[in-house]
DNA sequence: GATGAATGAGTATTCATTCAT
DNA sequence: AATGAATGAATACTCATTCAT
């Protein structure tokens, strides 16, 4: 799992505060909204409630962004962007195609494990913000993609499409993180559940003699 | 892909239409609630919109359901109960373990192309009644889990954790169903793409020489 | 000031309540909400403060009417079709050309004094709902203007230009109740000034015995 | 139509600027205002509105102004005082009584379709702010009605009351603007409309040889 | 069984105004 | 003088649910 790194989030576009004090308080509300959407989910996260939790008053939240999907897609996108830098980084520090695929899929189940809330989050997106939740999974699926395709051009890899292999084994991974993680509550991946599936994953993509060009 | 077919659907639980006047009234309305969710999903989904999609009164919703979360929690389970005979039907078509295992992906995204209301729905149930989602999934992956189970034991397949396989090619064949389906709203799976999945898949399970009892 | 009677109010339109108990409620409300809007004027009319009148909760209102426009409406075209309706019964009883203009003003006045609250809604009604207000001024002035046109033909007045001077008479008679009974919160307009504008009416539409057929 | 000129607008009252730039800016917040207020009318019309329009400061408004209604006044008091000005001048310039009346309401033709914003305006002052509106009203009648008196005490018109005869020919020029100008959006007023309505209001004022009483 | 009127707590959002800088 | 962040009360409107008929 090799993942290019994200591209600097987007320079601007929502209301940029020009004070300290307002980059303080627009920092806290993020911060309140995301924990709120994780906690109650989008419907039932209200205002109020994120306000109350970022300690200023109703109407300040207005001053910073324009509305409830507004501040839902720049966590979206925060997060979203924390995730691939993160698996980005770890699939770096791989010496071997073996190494890179193990660490990305730890990096993303520990963030997973951390931040129980990028789950929930993004589920409700579907909703929410179709565009943010594609945008989240086409960001971390291209970079794999493209890490997979460059491992193919080594033929470090079997001939698979990196793009339905990309996309298919981060379903994999995000069903396991899911049903071990978030449904236990766990503070990591069990070792032997994350042995097989990396068992699982190597058979996916591990190189054969019988190796041809596939279809795209 | 084998996968059981499922237990009868619960005797009863809730309540039982005593005529068939009611019995009418009440499908109608279960109708109308899987499209009114899978349109606007559950938040947005108020029981006005149902009625008068059913075609009923107001009041005469609470006659037959005991509230929002109730309604969901039947559509989510119907719609289960029906993807996971559809499943297991195709599974059970396939005369060898390939081709069950490509006739069950093959009727997975059969019914996502005819019911997104699945997919919306389901990814809802998380916040919504995740019991409902708990049991969806569990269905499902527990049938194909067996299927594997006996495979494995049949020499037909490797010695793959076969809970954590399953757990994995189903996240597989979700997120796919979910690009190449939903996104591009089509009416079924694209050839080249399902063809380059049961390749992933086929290098996931596929028996080698090599082959050893994994742990578990 | 012979003005032809108003048609019967639309028949329906807005959502029509199906039991007594309902019809009872709606006028509460409307009834309210004349009051409301005459006292406080439209942007201050709350829906909170409308129901608190009518002794019925928040969300009644909305069982009833659409939103806080409509039932505006609703009111305007009441009060419109009353104060036709009024003018239109008292220059009926007019005998001669001159009585009809002098009862048609009379009852004018005499319903601006009992209902200050058209004078003030309809002023508001420009920016709240401007088609209410035309449809409200062209109400009344049509029918007027008609009159004005039959009496000509008869030669009971001048060769005016009918609608012209409709306007032109309506204008005055809506200054004159503004000044004199809104602004002095009279009763009725003072005998002398109701006879001075008189005057002024007469004069305006006086047959001479140099008349001839106006242009258009 | 004879109008008196006004008098100069009240020497100061609200916050005097100090500095050019404190001058200009504020002249440039009143011009918004005057848009703003035209446009959207009164409760619509946000402080922020207008300071965006004016390209200044939220905080700012409040250097110069006490408050919305303030500045609404103000608004107010200026645009009262340029259609009386402007009516003043026309009346003026004409030389025969029929003249001066004649480009009495010419003028105020033209001021209505070049600050549309008159009408918008005053129709909403009566309940921002009743003092304004009556000010407005009382200011242009009290000119027009001393005209009319000095008039008929040279024997030029009828012996109408003039303050009656005053206020009935502003309501018959007021509905008339509404009617061709705002409803039409015209540019001006249809000449034979124009020509119309002076026939009825010479009818109003000619001085008849059978000529008695107005009371007052 | 079915109806539809009634409820009232809850929602996102606006806005005049204050104030520290 | 000018700024812009902060405030919090107020607003229109929604909706799951209850209940008398």
């Amino acid at each position: 799992m090799t993942i290019t790194p994200p591209p600097a989030p987007e320079a601007a576009g929502p209301r940029v505060p020009r004070t300290p004090r307002g980059a303080r308080t627009r920092a806290r509300l993020l911060e309140a909204a995301e924990h709120v959407f994780a906690t109650v989910g989008y419907p039932d996260a209200s205002i109020v409630k994120i306000t109350e939790e970022a300690g200023v008053a109703l109407g300040t939240f207005y001053v910073h962004f324009a509305g409830k999907k507004e501040i839902f897609d720049e966590v979206v996108g925060d997060l979203s962007h924390r995730v691939r830098q993160a698996m980005s980084e770890a699939s770096g520090r791989g010496r071997t195609r073996i190494e890179a695929e193990r660490e990305g899929f730890r990096a993303f189940f520990r963030f997973t494990a951390e931040h129980p809330a990028l789950y929930r989050i993004i589920r409700q997106a579907e909703f929410v913000s179709p565009e943010a939740m594609r945008a989240h999974y086409a960001s971390i699926v291209d970079g794999y993609a493209e890490g997979l395709a460059q491992a193919r051009e080594r033929g470090d890899i079997r001939a698979v499409d990196p793009t339905v292999a990309a996309w298919a084994l981060m379903g994999a991974g995000e069903l396991i993180g899911m049903r071990w993680i978030l449904w236990e509550q766990a503070d990591d991946i069990p070792e032997h559940i994350y042995e097989a599936l990396m068992d699982v994953v190597q058979g996916a993509l591990a190189p054969t003699t019988t190796d041809e060009r596939p279809a795209r």
